[in-house]
DNA sequence: TCGTAATTTCGAGAAACAACGAAATGACAC
DNA sequence: GTGTCATTTCGTTGTTTCTCGAAATTACGA
């Protein structure tokens, strides 16, 4: 684990002041996700959900896997912050009952990048 | 506990996202302050402090309770926002380490109102 | 090789935020 | 009451953040 000061605490605590990125996560919490396949979900900009995966992944959330010509991004497993790997479990269990939320999840559970992307 | 939503949790967060306002936490870890002794441990306006104080009440982290001319913030204990119940636990073994923090807290323990404030 | 699709990078505009000083409020002491 | 001090409110300024579209990058498939 990285050390603890207040520099990374801000960037962690940031990344998840913002209600797309809340979001994300919980749908990765679903399953790991393309970027085209999110962003047909929150319906932004791909370059908008890009930037905001970014914080996400230098926050220490989520990491990125190539797969071809796709992008996934899937929660991480082993983390390299502590303040991360003690607020995610914590966050799994959060936000369940958001009607914005649910409605995501339940998106996420059947959305098929090849149907959903290439448009 | 007020309900779980999307929004409530965005606050929360964000109200953790400004270093000046987890130092203030941190510092309200030692011990109730008022409001001038945390602006001479910051060295910002009292007007910018006052601000951040009600960000992190308005989020639920402290409360405010008046003191005759003074006005005491301190931690709160009886949660009324689940995020803040489960978060508030964690923050307090963190950032210990922190070299800003460290001497906040020092200098917390010690600061006295009569002779800091009335300038 | 060429075209297409997915993603990221870059630059710009709009909105949100942090900081300040000045003015207003509330409370004490004389 | 009058003055003083602690705090908050308000308006302003500079910075950061969110968002987009356009252009660059990378990979697949015909």
């Amino acid at each position: 684990m990285t050390t603890k000061n207040i520099k990374t605490a801000e960037r962690v605590f940031k990344a998840l002041s913002d209600s797309n990125r809340l979001r994300i996560l919980k749908m990765l919490q679903v399953k790991p996700m393309a970027v085209c396949e999110i962003t047909s979900i929150l319906k932004l900009a791909p370059s908008t959900v890009s930037s905001h995966l970014a914080i996400l992944r230098d926050s220490g959330f989520i990491i990125d896997e190539k797969d071809g010509k796709w992008v996934n991004y899937r929660l991480t497993d082993e983390y390299i912050e502590k303040y991360v790997a003690e607020l995610a479990p914590l966050f799994k269990e959060w936000l369940e009952d958001d009607p914005v939320i649910k409605n995501d999840m339940k998106q996420a559970k059947t959305v098929d990048r090849f149907v959903i992307c290439k448009q």
